[in-house]
DNA sequence: CTTCTTGCAAATTATTTGCATACAT
DNA sequence: ATGTATGCAAATAATTTGCAAGAAG
């Protein structure tokens, strides 16, 4: 978390643009949304705003793999928390820690290991889509 | 798991370079270790096999990020297991499932949520960068 | 023999960067 | 004023793909 760098109006469009969507949108996804509202914004201000907004801790990399992994994903929603990956609609859920119960790292920490966070991921079917009512959307 | 395709000197020795590396292996790391058994092969083809392995089953696409995770990771080891990814040495270690206690995933199933697998990947400071006797290598 | 795979090169996709100008502090 | 951020375009990096020739079943 580093030195906050200058307020833009760019940068306040990108975040907003990210916590909008409620989702866990790419770069291009946010560019898209900003361009709305800045019609002469460039991908690369978009990227370099992303990264110094992960570097100040308002924003996070989404630690998950699209199919192919190929672009990054985004996640606005910078307390910890754990994701679940839909494998019928794509979305992606995220899921407070508290409920999904958490991980005992004790082992990994009495062989010498020090944990200092941890990053969850699962897959599987929503509720809407393991609905026998209507296949995945 | 799809239908196994057709065995080739490529496919195989792709399959053997990542296993020999005993790590996460890149693409490009593959296509290097590759080269030296078989001059000639491309990249494309590497990546093509890649695949195939993936899809096949005998290979799996690690769940971690790089720094900027930009490029994919390849796991030759195929049985459910976590990852611990030292923030100092960079490296990347295969954690046994039994070890490092499971996941309670029962309060997302009861939502509703069918859970057919999950990913953790653990960050920190293995045994060697996290003694005080010397800094990460 | 027939079909899948390879090597090569060119094409895509995602992200980064150099530079002159504009804007925040 | 000073220096960081922007827009634009060109540069990189990672991965994919078309196609003619080669190898597997």
């Amino acid at each position: 978390m580093k030195q906050a760098t200058r307020v833009t109006r760019q940068k306040e469009a990108i975040l907003r643009a990210a916590l909008t969507s409620g989702d866990h949108p790419t770069a291009d996804t946010i560019y898209a949304a900003v361009r709305r509202e800045l019609p002469r914004v460039s991908l690369g201000t978009v990227y370099r705003n992303l990264q110094r907004l992960v570097a100040e801790g308002r924003m996070l990399l989404a630690p998950i793999q699209d199919d192919s992994g190929r672009s990054a994903r985004f996640d606005p929603e910078t307390s910890p928390h754990d994701h679940f990956v839909c494998q019928g609609c794509k979305r992606i859920y995220d899921v407070a820690r508290g409920r999904m119960r958490s991980v005992d790292l004790g082992a990994l920490e009495m062989q010498g290991f020090r944990v200092t966070s941890h990053t969850l991921a699962v897959y599987g079917l929503c509720p809407q889509c393991a609905s026998p009512r209507r296949g995945p959307s």
